[in-house]
RNA sequence: GCCCGGAUGGCGGAAUUGGCAGACGCGGCGGACUCAAAAUCCGCUGGCCGCAAGGUCGUGUGGGUUCAAGUCCCACUCCGGGCACCA
């Protein structure tokens, strides 16, 4: 009587055994080679959905592996435990976050574990832990003793469905990334990293990253670096001339070379100079226009749509085009920033269609200084040409390229002391503070005599009360909360408030890698030295593409700027060496969400088919990288895949009777061989996360066994559990709880995962017998079992002799292509 | 608009370098077992023509290179993603 496959029964017992025997726990002394496997940790939002037992699963198989090969692999976990849903949840049934989270984390931890996966769970953070926050607060007063935190008044992103501002990274198209409310601009006083000044290393180190092109691509196009020019235009009087008591208008252009087409200026409508510049008839023109701006949102001022006419206004006042000596208009328009550069511009409507488009509408004057090819029929032309229009006394750029005409202007400013080469970034300062209970406190207060202090190491960590009020109000519960926000100035001992704005959730998942390094929790700094460096930076890790501008643009920053301070080792600048980011889970076409209650729930499929059958039709579904609907998956082909391999391998099995014995056939040592290539080709497969073509092969060499089994001689005793030993072997990483059960009943309660992965034989990976295809003009006619080795002249011999029958030759060949042994072609 | 991906049977997908298109799975069809069903096992399964042997067409569209193209080149269509007043 064959045992029954119950998942069921044998998964758990597993999975306590795997927690229980220590053996994916890792000791920082531990002698063996060092991996360090990470999947991007947790919100706890409650058990798993689907998307993350995919993420989690390739994880847990890469640990396995890697185990399997004598590795030391660091395979921790945790949960970023901070965040808005428990606060939201906190508003809504006044349960407390705490409460909230520590539920959440309960479920999540169980459904990691249900599915399998392993961990060193004694390394395990929480963004909300006392002794986590402490050490977030300590980090915080590094960086800002370093100047690389810093308060700001400053246009922030307000989002009013979160009350709280929001970073510019969590900001798309306009609207809050985790609400799609739209976002407001409002001038607020601020907490900020100084992630600009890393803005060239985070450029420049992407190059060296073994990950994905489109996350380097996204994150260089954040970053967005230009080189250019700044420099000044003269105020002119009313008579043209340049003034020389008033201080010039700095512009910023990338484009230097176009500057004889500079036909009119434009400030930002929240430049600061713009009262100072507009002259008095054209005050209330201008006062309408910025308070019309003011009022629109972030939105509409993106969109391209409207009239370009009501989109600027003319200041009153003229500039002078130090490159032409000519006086030109100066407007204020909304399609320039008061964040980039100097938040003005020269406009060259013949080389910039935003100017062109301006230009137009207020009958502005259009002058082109590159000559645009023949057949141009656009408007600005902004490609390469020979400038024309473009010299004066002094300078002449007629003729020449864009590159060396930029180049020759430059030179041009620097000489005359105008102005200087100027490279430019996109990316803004990230800003931290938020208006939410729920989050790591800012550990600053402010004294009524000192000002701005630091808390004291020693006081830290800063941790909020329970007993607050839980209401929407765009201020932290903390400002309401006397306890908390009264307290005494650390250096006078005078009366001084608290900050009471808390820290983006981001800042907490920017160092709990470098935190899991760290096994005696008990020192007095996050991490050590030693600590971080045994492990980091993160072999693989592994997360979703939605983070290739937040998280993974922040933990470069905080690796940099540790590193910098000395707090990790000076030559670690890069947390993570090899990125993977798998695919999204979808449901029907749509995107899975708990809005849509569309959610499916791992647990009703491992309780249905078992958490290996899960993790198998994951792996097998598509290649990891890609979208899945979940609609695709196949789990009762995994499930019926996983019964064959219990049926072939269970020891008491119906299937297996008559086993024979002595010396191997040729069919032994097919299958021997077999043994050997699945070896080979799993082994490669891992190695290139290719899992759903490794999953093909498992199936293809279980019907191969069966066939085997089933044949009119039988099966080789010896041969056969060789044979069914290796699959089990292969198969640990990827379904863990039946590889474990049935070698545990095939060798008396040994441990699958403890044996070392096998190494296939090189000799028997050789074939003595290939398929050399026949073709007659490209067309497959015959094929011929020949030996690998076969030489050009022989191939091609028996190959005529495949065909002579047929009478395809007949006629006479113009031409033999010979690719032995694989192939030989006649043109006839 | 610009920059990346992608398009292969009824479905998900496979095809390291240009060399047998459709591995493997799902679904479907047929058979075995069974009183029957489920489960299981075996076989067949791209379209068209053909009793068959076999032939012929076939990897989004149109061209091209080559003895040979899913793969390389040119042009285009559609789908997905990113960026998009950043001067």
């Amino acid at each position: 009587m064959t045992a029954a496959y119950r998942p069921d029964e044998i998964e758990p017992r597993w999975q306590a055994d795997w927690r229980d025997s220590g053996l994916y726990q890792i000791d920082n002394d531990d002698p063996r080679e060092s991996r360090y496997v990470l999947s991007m940790y947790p919100y706890p939002s409650g058990p798993a959905h689907i998307g993350h037992v995919r993420n989690y699963t390739f994880g847990d198989l890469l640990v396995r592996f890697h185990t399997m090969n004598g590795r030391g692999v660091l395979s921790p976990i945790g949960y970023d435990s901070f965040g808005l849903p428990a606060e939201n949840a906190a508003i809504k049934s006044g349960v407390h976050p705490r409460e909230y989270t520590a539920a959440r984390m309960e479920e999540l931890s169980a459904s990691l574990t249900r599915i399998g996966a392993v961990y060193d769970w004694r390394r395990i953070v929480s963004s909300h832990d006392p002794d986590y926050i402490r050490w977030s607060q300590w980090i915080f007063l590094r960086f800002h003793e370093a100047g690389l935190a810093y308060r700001d008044t400053a246009p922030v992103n307000w989002c009013p469905g979160c009350q709280t501002v929001l970073a510019n990274e969590q900001v798309v198209d306009g609207r809050c990334e985790r609400s799609d409310d739209p976002v407001e601009r409002r001038d607020m006083t601020q907490w900020f990293y100084k992630i600009t000044d890393y803005a060239q290393e985070l450029l420049d180190n992407l190059d060296g990253l073994d990950w994905p092109d489109r996350v380097k691509t996204m994150q260089r196009n954040w970053i967005g670096r230009s080189e250019g020019a700044e420099f000044g235009l003269p105020i002119a009087d009313d008579d043209g001339t340049a003034r020389n008591d008033v201080e010039p208008l700095a512009v910023y252009t990338t484009r230097p070379d176009t500057s004889f087409g500079m036909t009119f200026a434009v400030m930002a409508p929240e430049h600061a100079r713009v009262d100072e510049l507009t002259t008095p008839d054209q005050a209330e023109a201008v006062a309408a226009f910025r308070a019309e701006v003011s009022t629109r949102s972030e939105i509409d001022r993106l969109s391209t749509e409207g009239a370009s006419d009501k989109r600027g206004v003319f200041t009153g006042s003229h500039v002078v085009n130090p490159f032409t000596g000519t006086t030109i208009p100066l407007y204020l328009a909304d399609y320039v920033l008061t964040t980039y550069g100097t938040g003005a511009i020269m406009a060259v409507p013949g080389q910039d269609q935003r100017d062109w488009d301006f230009a137009t509408a207020h009958g502005l004057e259009i002058i082109r200084t590159v000559a645009p090819p023949e057949d141009f029929d656009g408007e600005a032309f902004t490609g390469d040409g020979p400038a024309i229009n473009s010299a004066s006394m002094t300078l002449d750029l007629n003729g020449m390229g864009v590159a060396e005409a930029k180049a020759t202007a430059i030179e041009w400013l620097v000489q005359r002391e105008l102005g200087d080469r100027k490279v430019n970034f996109r990316i803004r300062d990230w800003l931290l503070s938020r208006q939410r209970f729920w989050g790591c406190p800012i550990p600053m207060v402010y004294c009524e005599t000192c000002g701005l202090r630091p808390v004291p190491d020693d006081q830290l960590p800063i941790v909020a009360p329970d007993d607050v009020e839980f209401r929407p109000t765009g201020e932290s519960p903390l400002t309401y909360h006397q306890g908390f926000l009264n307290t005494t100035c650390p250096d006078c001992d005078g009366p001084a408030k608290r900050e009471t704005d808390t820290m983006d959730t981001f800042v907490d998942s920017s160092w709990y890698f470098l935190r899991y390094c760290q096994d005696d929790r008990s020192v007095d700094v996050p991490f050590t030295l030693d600590a971080v460096r045994k492990f980091m930076p993160v072999d693989q890790y592994i997360g979703g593409v939605e983070h290739a501008v937040l998280h993974l643009l922040y933990a470069r920053f905080f690796t940099m700027a540790l590193s910098d301070l000395g707090h990790v080792p000076g030559d670690l600048r890069e947390p993570f060496e090899r990125l993977f980011t798998q695919g999204m889970v979808r449901l029907g076409g749509g995107k899975m969400s708990k809005s849509k209650g569309n959610l499916v729930a791992p647990e009703a499929i491992v309780a249905e088919h078992g958490a290996d059958a899960l993790r198998l039709a994951i792996l097998q579904v598509k290649p990891p990288a890609e979208d899945v609907d979940f609609e695709d998956f196949q789990l009762d082909g995994c499930e019926r895949f996983l019964k064959r391999v219990w049926r072939l391998a269970v020891p008491d099995s119906e299937l297996l009777t008559g086993m024979r014995s002595g010396e191997p056939t040729d069919a032994d040592r097919g299958i021997e061989r077999a043994r050997h290539v699945l070896i080979d080709r799993i082994t490669g497969e891992f190695e290139r996360w290719a899992y759903n073509t490794a999953v093909a092969g498992f199936m293809s060499y279980v019907n191969d066994l069966y066939k085997y089994v089933q044949s009119d001689d039988g099966p080789h005793g010896p041969t056969l559990a060789a044979a069914i030993d290796t699959l089990l072997e292969l198969m640990a990483p990827t379904t863990p709880h039946i590889a474990a059960e049935l070698w545990a009943r095939r060798h008396d309660g040994a441990h699958v995962h403890e044996r070392t992965w096998p190494v296939a034989d090189p000799a028997m990976l050789v074939v003595d017998q290939i398929t050399m295809v026949v073709q007659v003009n490209g067309k497959v006619r015959a094929k011929v079992e020949v030996a690998p080795d076969i030489d050009e002249a022989a191939a091609e011999t028996a190959a005529r002799a495949a065909l002579a029958d047929s009478g395809q030759l007949d006629a006479g060949t113009r031409k033999v292509i010979v690719r032995q042994p694989k192939l030989v072609n006649f043109v006839v």
